[in-house]
DNA sequence: GAAATACTGTGGCAGTTTGTCGCAGCATCT
DNA sequence: AGATGCTGCGACAAACTGCCACAGTATTTC
């Protein structure tokens, strides 16, 4: 309510270490920013500070990071948002899209990167018109978590509609953050 | 501008069988629709008819179904559009939504699937949603069989492609019957 | 609010599937 | 003819899957 200090960015992720590094690299670049461990914090955050940038991680503990993204911009509808998980897929991105996320990265991604998703773009379709067919794993990856998003979550419900056993689906969750 | 007739669905996919064969699932659920085979078509087909859905593959030869999404919305801003595509990948996904689709599906789906895509933010009439998704090795089935087919029978290249071995390919293949 | 269900993360083990070689027979292309 | 490239197959270790069981945590239900 207050709005005394301005900030260029949030950082909402679970994972100290990333967090920390991140911020470090934007300080570096001259952007003032602060860091939420979980939804919780990053809301109050953004009522104590005017906040225009954030960066949020899909995967919160036990919060969901497209729920707090639908929280952020009801809160604050000019928020800018880049989703950014180590866990992607195409279904967390069209919802985090549609929550309102200006854009979604994959993990490992650099801090230039990251900037540029903020950007006014629309560039990257042009380069890579990927004519490759998904790989075998990468469909399957892509199948389970629209699968899953569609159980809400729900491990067991997915593998029951999937028709596979849950251990070796948890145990596909686990493993992937899968290549290409 | 003359909106005579009406119809349900606008399929826009440069591949005729699979556009004829997802009309005829369509039709045989009682909806009506057109094909268009490029972009210049499919905008001619807005114009003539009043059309609600539309389902847009993402490589429309030489045309952009990303494009064609934006134009579409321009014409028709209350149109629904789904994109499908075999050539999946997130960024894509994500240019599709910001440009109006409200969902993005990866190819080997089935017409349950497409109209659940639909289904979730507009209310279909006659839904039930109760689909069952399919199970992997379904998935896993039909897409090698397209991508064995867009490699004329090849099973080394097609291994390849898939990013599999082609012994396990060679496995796969076998294991099934290979009809249906 | 307490009991009844349901879901989740683990570990372990046997049975199955994959990844990797290697080799021999055809099919093409040069 | 020679060089490649594709195909089918055997074999074996490595990886994965199905299945059982248990304990801890959520969620539902009465």
């Amino acid at each position: 309510m207050s709005n005394q200090s301005a900030l260029d960015f949030l950082i909402v992720d679970d994972d100290p270490t990333f967090a920390a590094m991140l911020e470090r690299a934007l300080k570096r670049r001259q952007f003032s920013c602060a860091i939420a461990q979980n939804a919780h914090q990053a809301l109050q955050l953004v009522e104590r500070f005017s906040i225009t940038k954030a960066i949020v991680d899909l995967k919160l503990g036990n919060d969901s990071g497209l729920q707090l993204i639908r929280e952020l911009k009801i809160k604050l509808p000019e928020l800018q948002i880049v989703m950014l998980t180590g866990y992607s897929s195409i279904s967390t991105a069209v919802e985090a899209v549609k929550s309102g996320a200006i854009n979604y990265l994959c993990k490992p991604a650099d801090t230039d990167e990251i900037l540029a998703a903020f950007g006014q773009d629309s560039i990257s379709e042009l380069q890579e018109m990927n004519y490759t067919p998904l790989s075998v794993d990468r469909l399957e990856w892509e199948h389970i978590q629209k699968v899953l998003q569609e159980n809400n979550g729900n491990i067991s419900a997915t593998a029951r509609a999937l028709g596979m056993h849950r251990r070796t689906l948890q145990r596909k969750l686990q493993k992937r953050p899968v290549k290409q």
